[in-house]
DNA sequence: CTAAAAAGAGACCGAACGTTCACTTTAATA
DNA sequence: TATTAAAGTGAACGTTCGGTCTCTTTTTAG
């Protein structure tokens, strides 16, 4: 009864990287049984289909990012500090880790083919958005930020911008790429502090 | 001798779309058959393997992205407005057609799995950003922009900034993102408008 | 400790995969 | 128009694919 839940739990967590890596049609089932070191029953006693471990496997990484980031914001008080720490925490934690962003793989992989983890994509897109545009809303009403700050355009300009340093600087194996964008996203704060 | 290379082009662009909606590992020689209305010899002839064909469309889809906005540009003298024109380019032409930027789809799918292709999708991104630059620079020796529009920068954002909101657009099946994105760098040519 | 229930193993399935090749058809040449 | 070279056909190949199912092993509960 516990034994199955940690076993799915290990085979997301193995599968997670190579799902992100090389993308669902380019993941074999037998990548994922040697991942986890089980047979093939073993795989398919927990999830129905690979497409069904596929969809599991994003809800992980999603919600990873989003916890993280969740950890790292609670501890700081001040709005400016929230949206420094969570560009921080994208800047490190991204590139380096499973493969890049899964929003961006998962999403660019399923757009026109897949509708069901379109769907969630497009959750983690609207989550992560929200996020941003709530701290940015709080620190206006505790009179942090001036009201000219745009809640809703920079939330966007975060995520665009973010999607796409994370594509170059996986293309050109470098890093700054995405340093220099989270460097511009942060300036930009600066600008709508009162 | 002539209708060889009339057929292999003609493989190319039916390929093409196709490649550029389901992904390499995701698009089967069957797919291409069927589109083509050829016999697994027929495409075969042309080229020695699906990898090969899909390094071509690659170049393919590239090369007639580059090669419109040449057209476009040429004929605006001003750089303001050659950098309009670009923006305008991108912001009709790549959402409803086949399937989005070919440097998101194949570039998300080969980062970790295919250095051939991942070389050349660095290379329409240096080419991309490249043009940007040259045309800000030589809008600042003719006297229309000023010396503070930092080229580098700006090329860079609207890279990242077009692939985000591509991938967000198309997510969302809203090109309002995209179209917003566009208005916004086109707002930041006008800072630097002497 | 024993019995029942759950988890995992792995042989097996049909289908689909990319690729090859002997052959037929078509296009180019003289 | 006849000849020949090129282009296209499609059956067949071995492999790998996702998925199933029976059987063994392990875990859990009394």
């Amino acid at each position: 009864m516990k034994k199955a839940e940690r076993t799915k739990q290990f085979i997301i967590e193995k599968s997670a990287p190579i799902f992100n890596t090389k993308g669902i049609a380019g993941t074999s089932m037998n990548d994922i049984m040697e991942a986890t070191q089980l047979a093939k029953g073993g795989v398919y006693r927990h999830f129905a289909s690979k497409e069904a471990l596929s969809l599991e496997v994003f809800n992980y990484l999603s919600n990873l990012m989003h916890d993280g980031v969740t950890a790292v914001v609670r501890e700081i008080p001040t709005a400016k500090g929230k949206l420094y720490g969570l560009l921080d925490f994208y800047d490190n934690r991204i590139l380096s880790k499973w493969g890049g962003c899964a929003i961006l793989n998962f999403g660019a992989e399923a757009d026109d083919t897949n509708p069901v983890m379109k769907e969630k994509v497009r959750a983690a897109i609207h989550r992560f958005k929200s996020r941003i545009s709530k701290i940015i809303i709080d620190g206006q009403e505790s009179g942090e930020f001036s009201k000219d700050f745009d809640a809703g355009n920079y939330a966007i300009k975060v995520f665009t911008m973010y999607e796409g340093a994370v594509l170059i600087s996986k293309i050109e194996n470098n890093p700054e790429y995405l340093h220099n964008i989270i460097a511009m996203l942060k300036k930009e704060i600066d600008l709508y502090i009162l």
